[in-house]
DNA sequence: GTTTAGTTTGAAATCCGTTTTCATTTGGAA
DNA sequence: TTCCAAATGAAAACGGATTTCAAACTAAAC
């Protein structure tokens, strides 16, 4: 999904939802689709203030919430025990590969896996909604250092 | 592991590290193998508050966490931002089916999605270290209500 | 352009699970 | 026994997420 469909998504559901378009939203907006991705609300609120100090720590949490219910990101937990909000595909789900030495974040995709998951989730009687699958370990530039 | 191996493994633990085995510890151990897995800090205090009303949250609290220094606990986080504790097979490494209905979590283990992810980890250039895979949907009992 | 009703904002307060502090008690070696 | 280090429990502190509330703003109605 493009950065200005998501921009258009956005302002659709506001206008569904009987929410107002203003101006932070659109800063916080503009910034989480030009940061990449994994951002807590703590780094993008940082980033955000450099540029417009008088936005509030709490706006971008509303804002980043919004974006999650709207569909243009989705929350993430990688276990360190901050929420991280990552731009939303939406037609292609993808898991994590996470370096524990440097915190690089890799995405990826396996049908494979996904496949075996649905077949062992059915030996159990389970239909599943949804998955989480993390790999943690360490990347090739972290591998070689040691 | 039986729960006798687990107490073993616990006192040699103290031993080796010069820590104390006190009262409350045994205690804290007992009901926690005796509970069954996936249980919260909070839940397993209540538990034993029941039986021994001086029993602190901290005591418990600082228990699990040597039970999971001594490898016969392991800590999970399964979304809802409390950690759980499980007894620790150790030998055999296990994943996790939850009912996103009733709460009830499965376990299963599938020896080829653990060699997918190695082989995808590869590609990426990653050494994996450990991972997680959750699923989450409805299990037998609750899908068949709806 | 003004008014108005309702939404949004930012600072501060609150929440909630986790972790630490500290005075007191306890374990166990000497 | 005596003694010191470790453990305990109550309460406080912590940290990220969330809510409160008065002031500012949006956009629809005049």
């Amino acid at each position: 999904m493009g950065n200005a469909d998501s921009k258009k998504k956005f302002k659709d559901f506001l206008l569904s939802q009987g929410l107002k378009s203003t101006n932070q939203r659109e800063l916080i907006l503009a910034e989480f689709l030009r940061a990449g991705s994994h951002l807590s609300t703590e780094e993008l609120y940082l980033r955000l203030r450099k540029q417009y100090p008088r936005i509030g720590y709490a706006t971008v949490h509303r804002s980043l919430k919004l974006f999650a219910q709207c569909g243009i990101a989705e929350q993430r937990h990688f276990g360190d025990g901050q929420a991280r909000y990552e731009a939303s595909d939406h037609d292609e789900h993808h898991d994590h590969l996470i370096c524990v030495s440097c915190g690089k974040i890799v995405e990826f995709e396996d049908p494979r896996i996904e496949a075996l998951q649905v077949e062992v989730a059915g030996e159990h009687g389970f239909l599943i909604e949804r998955h989480r699958l993390e790999l943690y370990g360490s990347c090739a530039d972290c591998s070689s250092i040691t």
